[in-house]
DNA sequence: TTGGGCACTTACCAAAAGGTGCATACTTGT
DNA sequence: ACAAGTATGCACCTTTTGGTAAGTGCCCAA
């Protein structure tokens, strides 16, 4: 149904295609992959392997600021459920283990790049936007006290 | 925040790659571009406005189905606030109103269709994971039952 | 012997996101 | 008179998500 191509053909308003979707659980394909890389962490994860950086638990771990051991792992465990992240155990002692990006996450990286672009681009607006919402939302907090 | 390179630990042996949208890597803008669209029903209301669909409150609401009124306004007015969607007011009786997306809305919107091919390509994989996670989520709760 | 690093795991708790349902004020159609 | 449609607002509740702190078993170095 929802070709996403459909998305910037400025074309004259077709009939209104009544959201048919759903046939598999997913509205479009925007949303199955929004999915699949929503995740406080996520991004961050794909973007250190995407780029061949630290690979082993303890280097993400630490290269990740802020993040603790139960949501690295829950993320990657997730990842690696989805077929983006290979796990490899080497079985070793003390334990060694790295992970790194499957053909599907290297794709995914890719389809993620423009993304990455318009936030760089408009990092600015969206920041500024962000700020204000944040300030709006603590008032209305303090208003409750 | 949304700069990746903010979260990197300068510290340790993995020197730290720039924050260069080098091929295959994230540029520091995803984040803030996923926090963006984060959300319930952005994409759907985003994939509507983008290829000329339903611009009134209501048709929104009956082409999205099963969005409800709390939601659909909530992601409308996030939407607007980001600056993404522009709200027409025409102040008639009874009321009009329609949306669009501005300048910027757009240019997201192009920046979303390789992450919706992505998603329409690899549907048949994700649904199928997503169908298995689920199934062993069911599993674990009538355990706790 | 104590302490640290490794890669996790678990129990518990707080915050955020999402959902239900009722209410508004005004008009048109029956 | 009454229902239905217009675009919202609000109170309350549940589900999902994220976070904290502690513990696991193993080994090595001081």
């Amino acid at each position: 149904m929802s070709d996403p191509s459909d998305l910037i053909s400025n074309q004259p308003p077709p009939p209104v295609p009544a959201c048919t979707p759903t046939l598999p659980g997913f509205t479009c394909g925007l949303d199955a992959t929004l999915r699949v890389i929503a995740g406080k962490w996520k991004p961050l994860i794909h973007y250190f392997l995407a780029q061949g950086g630290p690979t082993r638990y303890g280097e993400l771990r630490r290269a990740i600021r802020d993040v603790s051991d139960k949501m690295l792992i829950q993320q990657l465990k997730e990842l690696e459920a989805d077929g983006l992240v290979k796990r490899t155990d080497y079985k070793e002692i003390p334990p060694r283990v790295d992970y790194s990006l499957t053909p599907l996450g290297v794709s995914l990286a890719q389809a993620l790049v423009p993304l990455c672009t318009w936030g760089t681009e408009n990092m600015a607006e969206v920041t500024r936007v962000f700020a204000q919402r944040e300030a709006w939302n603590s008032m209305r907090k303090q208003q409750v006290d």
